[in-house]
DNA sequence: ATGGTCGACAATCGA
């Protein structure tokens, strides 16, 4: 099976990208965030249209919203209302796949705003409430056998997950507070699927701003979109990819698509 | 130290 978790970043405006996606990464299962699209917009036929007649979506106006579209069929399960805001940051479902069913959970964390103080800035405050209750969730019902978690968690835990470690312990996404609360966060049992392939020590990076006039020269990237799998299916990682090639396409997210090969 | 660019949606806000 292969999923990818892609922040698309307007689902209405890249749903054409979509196509480009499918032709190179060949996903069963696509789990979108930042789709910025309320449910009663959502371009309901494209999926389909692709070869995804299964579909989740939770979307809202202007901004947020997540969304998975499947070959294989899913259910939607239950999950909490994160931080009691209802701003559809996260949706979980049960994927019939070809070893039986897989608990998926694709998320997009809060940014947290500019300041890396939860005292002068709100939005980081709900960045550390957001990831401690999502890891408390976790950690109280434990992680089950056969789960996968994807998304834009807009935190990069590792040193060589940022252009540069020291010039980013100040910056929101690679603060110190930040890389304590995903790791906890990671470790009520869940493994780092792309970093399994790829070690500690070598750069590897998923977003690029779209400040830079060349990110590809610059190369100013951070690693904010993630894979995580139960421990029970590291024995079945089979491939990855981070979808560089995405980051040049005409109108393009900031972010790239990441695709995880399994057996599961 | 600063400013740089996007998308949604209609003056800014969020990233």
């Amino acid at each position: 099976m292969r999923i990818v978790t892609w922040n698309i970043n307007s689902l209405r405006l890249r749903l054409p990208l979509l196509d480009r996606l499918i032709a190179a990464l060949d996903p069963d299962v696509i789990c979108l965030q930042e789709t910025k699209v309320p449910d009663d917009l959502f371009p309901d036929a494209a999926p389909a249209a692709l070869g995804y007649p299964h579909v989740a979506r939770r979307g809202m106006k202007g901004y947020n919203g997540v969304a998975i579209l499947s070959r294989l069929p899913l259910r939607l399960v239950d999950a909490p209302d994160w931080c009691s805001r209802g701003d559809c940051r996260h949706l979980q479902v049960h994927i019939d796949a070809p070893g039986g069913v897989v608990e998926l959970h694709d998320f997009y964390v809060p940014a947290g705003g500019d300041i890396p103080d939860r005292v002068e800035n709100p939005k980081f405050a709900h960045k550390l409430d957001f990831v401690a209750e999502a890891a408390g969730w976790f950690a109280a019902s434990g992680v089950r056998p056969r789960s996968v978690l994807v998304g834009d968690l807009n935190i990069a835990p590792l040193e060589h997950d940022v252009w540069s470690h020291k010039q980013l312990l100040d910056v929101v996404s690679h603060t110190p507070v930040e890389v304590a609360a995903l790791l906890a966060w990671q470790h009520t049992g869940f493994a780092d699927a792309i970093r399994h392939f790829v070690p500690a020590h070598e750069k590897l990076y998923t977003w690029w701003s779209y400040r830079n006039r060349d990110w590809r020269a610059s190369d100013r990237g951070r690693r904010l979109d993630h894979i995580w799998v139960s421990r029970d299916l590291v024995a079945g990682l089979r491939r990855y990819e981070i979808f560089k090639d995405a980051r040049d396409w005409p109108q393009t997210s900031d972010h790239v698509p990441v695709m995880l090969e399994l057996d599961a």
